[in-house]
DNA sequence: GCCGTTTTCGGCCCGACTGTTTTCAGTCG
């Protein structure tokens, strides 16, 4: 049991209690020891035999009974117990944008209704809207709410799916037989979205692979189990293969299984992959076929094959390049550590600055600073930067963007800061043309360095609010603006065919993580593998770049 | 259910938008 599993448990208790309509200060107790467990350094099982759960933030009592039996048990009686009131399906209800726990109980008490399949039924049929307090609208949203989460069911992101097929694949690697493994497929060519987990695997003896295998404590499941083949499930439901194949045949098998279908019928058009058994690298494969080694970011067949029998393929930004980090909250708004904090785990990776961006004003709910909290946060980090040495802390704000494309703070404010990173945080739902014209109004006012998650999707959630994209880049060129990648991997925001054309226009990307707290400063990665894979160069990445080129970028000279 | 206290009970982030209403509840960030 991970302290995810267990936060996923308590969020799912608080989400019962709320249909229930429960004390909404009890379900609040809830879903802030899932949080804070979320973010938790230390493995819970570690602090449980130092009996130092009840130490951890929001968890009083009652809570640390409650994962100590789960961590004991496996399960939990008054989780159970609530399952029987409010089953699955009904809480599954709630990923639907657009409906909360009050229409979730709604529908479900007048209706029976208790799955999203029938809930869609029930949409088509027209059958909702003849439920007190649900009208037309409400209905067709809930429609497409559910036809969009359809569409990439059973896909997970980047952020869950690294992180556990690598720690899949490092497992593997424990074993002194198993001589090489890698992660492969899309997940490897770093795809938002993925279906399903797939690692290569070389050993001489394949039996050895099942053995060790097996002992995976995040395996749910084992479906499949030969001599090429381990498959089945991983926690979070998602399904796994191991590709096993002899040592010799390592190096052909990692080109094949990690290239698009595209890519890798090109690729070997000519000559069978076969006959590059015993290759000892990939780039010995590549260079045989007469092209340079292709990152496996690129390998889609858009392009890379023809540059790369040039000899013209781009130098990929990598996690190295990134010298500081350009979008990073504290707990002056909804944060959750001190700027020093930040700063620390900053410098802990090796940059040489960052920019501290709290919300503004017209974002009550994350705290956002009004103009006097500003000016007060400045002095703070007046005083900060003459205490640390070889590193740089940058005033900054993530602004607002208001309804009609002004800014939250006026041009006076905005001036005094070293950064302004400009956000839509509100009003998703106006068209193209009005969406457009407001994020162009901001670019405009020249106050602007960065546009910060610029279609506000949320991957697997909330599709993107429509743009031009063209006129926004074509602007943004002319004023000097960068657009953010924006690292969360719910959101890699620009995507990378939008990256790839920034780049056409001239116009200039900030990898940013948006980090909330500091162990997400972490998440750059996932935006440089996005960046990547839109041929973005470090050039291209204004934090690449030496604090004094960076600044003279920010004031536009 | 947690937390903190001039310590065991009272307080615990808010505002805008949407869609359904006919004055407001639910959802979202």
């Amino acid at each position: 049991m991970t302290n995810r599993q267990v936060a996923d448990i308590l969020n799912r208790i608080a989400d019962i209690l709320q249909i229930k309509e429960e004390n909404p200060f009890k379900i609040r107790a809830y879903r802030n020891a899932a949080q804070s467990i979320y973010y938790l350094d230390e493995d819970l099982r570690s602090l449980y035999k130092k009996d130092k759960i009840g130490d951890v933030p929001g968890v009083g009592r009652a809570v640390k009974g409650k994962i100590e039996e789960l961590l004991e048990k496996g399960s939990m009686e008054y989780y159970e117990n609530l399952l029987k009131e409010v089953p699955q399906g009904v809480l599954e209800m709630l990923s639907v944008p657009g409906i909360g726990h009050k229409m979730v109980k709604l529908i479900y008490e007048k209706t029976g209704i208790d799955n999203i399949d029938d809930l869609l039924k029930a949409a088509e049929e027209h059958r909702l809207r003849e439920i007190p307090g649900i009208g037309e609208k409400t209905e067709e949203n809930i429609k497409k709410g559910i036809e969009m989460l359809k569409k990439n069911r059973g896909k997970v992101n980047l952020g869950i799916a690294l992180p556990l097929a690598e720690k899949f694949r490092d497992f593997l690697l424990e074993d002194e037989r198993i001589l090489a493994a890698s992660v492969v497929g899309s997940l490897r060519r770093g795809k938002p979205l993925v279906n399903d987990i797939d690692i290569l695997v070389a050993a001489e003896d394949y039996l050895a692979v099942h053995e060790k295998a097996e002992q995976f404590t995040e395996i749910k499941k084992i479906n499949r189990k030969d001599k090429e083949n381990v498959s089945g499930k991983l926690i979070f439901d998602i399904d796994f293969e191991l590709i096993i194949v002899l040592p010799d045949d390592y190096y052909h098998s990692l080109v094949w299984t990690t290239g698009s279908k595209p890519h890798r019928a090109v690729l070997f058009s000519e000559i069978g992959r076969s006959s590059f058994r015993g290759a000892v690298s990939e780039k010995e494969i590549y260079e045989k076929l007469n092209m340079q080694f292709i990152p496996p970011e690129l390998r889609e067949n858009r392009g890379e094959i023809e540059k790369a029998r040039l000899n013209e393929l781009p130098v990929l930004v990598e996690l190295g390049d990134i010298k500081g980090d350009l979008h990073v909250h504290s707990d002056w708004s909804d944060g959750a550590h001190e700027i020093m904090e930040m700063v620390r785990k900053a410098k802990e990776k090796g940059y040489s600055y960052m920019a501290v961006t709290d919300h503004s004003k017209s974002l009550p709910i994350s705290g956002g600073l009004d103009e006097e909290r500003l000016l007060a946060q400045g002095r703070v980090i007046d005083d900060l930067n003459l205490k640390i040495e070889d590193f740089k802390i940058l005033k900054g704000i993530e602004v607002d963007i208001l309804k009609d494309g002004s800014l939250d703070f006026s041009d006076e404010v905005l001036e005094n800061l070293d950064i302004v990173v400009a956000s839509v945080h509100s009003n998703f739902k106006m068209d193209k043309e009005k969406q457009t014209k407001r994020i162009l109004n901001a670019i405009k006012s020249g106050k602007v360095n960065i546009i910060g998650h610029l279609t506000g999707r949320l991957l697997n959630r909330r599709s993107g609010y429509e743009l031009d994209i063209d006129g926004i880049l074509k602007t943004a060129a002319r004023y000097n603006v960068a657009l953010e990648i924006n690292s969360h991997p719910e959101r890699l925001d620009i995507d990378e065919e939008t990256a790839f054309k920034a780049k056409e226009y001239g116009v200039k990307i900030a990898i940013n993580s948006d980090a909330h707290n500091k162990e997400d400063l972490d998440l750059i990665r996932y935006g440089v593998i996005n960046a990547r894979r839109g041929w973005i160069t470090p050039d291209d990445v204004i934090n690449t770049w030496p604090y004094d080129k960076l600044v003279k970028f920010l004031k536009k000279e």
